[in-house]
DNA sequence: TCGATCTATCGACGAATGTCAATGGGTGTG
DNA sequence: CACACCCATTGACATTCGTCGATAGATCGA
């Protein structure tokens, strides 16, 4: 069977359920780093808007005036995103358009499922 | 008894996703909450823990030498979880036996998939 | 009653987090 | 080229968090 070659922070190979044994210290680092990005009303507002976008992406600009904070902080918010795997960042021109990665939600998901 | 903090309102009745549309301050908050107590590799890997127990359930004192923690402070992540509303807390004589919420970890799974 | 056991709380500490104003780095436009 | 625009980075600050030792509270057994 062909084996895709996927991100590093793919997170559909890295999650079994946490209800479905103990999990070693590795696999529980990797689910707490995602689960803490989802850990901030804002982020999880930042996440709902992107989804809501009519191409499902947004740049920092659509983001800003949603959620009422500076600039800078939307752009700290989004790299934890980014760097949890939650989302995907692209530059296009002057704009950074960010998707969110439904493989890296449905594999947290699952992970919940018992 | 003084009922610190309120745990978080009944999972099973935050039914949005987090892709379903925008989230309001509310909701986004309350979602939040609860994967904020996800977010610790400890508390991940309690959880797991007490899942895997032989009834499902587990004291203090079956948790502390797994984790390697000190016993204030695994009784201080089990206080998260149950404020989190993940984990029910119930006095048996001198035990404190937790017991995952299955039905948190549904509603939050259910608010993951796209 | 006394002592042992299990757990929660308190006080303290360093580390991490969320926020902003100011600034710098690219990118397109005049 | 010079300027406006979008975004990321930096530095700073107050707050929260994770951890521990010491201690208090509750329960059971001798």
């Amino acid at each position: 069977m062909p084996t895709p070659t996927l991100p590093v922070a793919d997170a559909t190979a890295c999650c079994s359920t946490v209800t479905g044994g103990v999990l070693d210290a590795d696999e529980a680092g990797r689910l707490a780093r995602m689960f803490k990005a989802l850990g901030d009303p804002t982020r999880v507002r930042l996440l709902s808007l992107i989804a809501a976008q009519p191409e499902r992406e947004a740049c920092i600009c659509d983001l800003t005036e949603p959620v009422g904070l500076a600039q800078p902080t939307v752009s700290h918010h989004m790299k934890q995103l980014v760097d949890a795997g939650l989302v995907v960042r692209e530059q296009r021109g002057r704009w950074a358009f960010y998707r969110v990665v439904d493989e890296t939600l449905a594999a947290l998901s699952g992970a919940l499922e018992p």
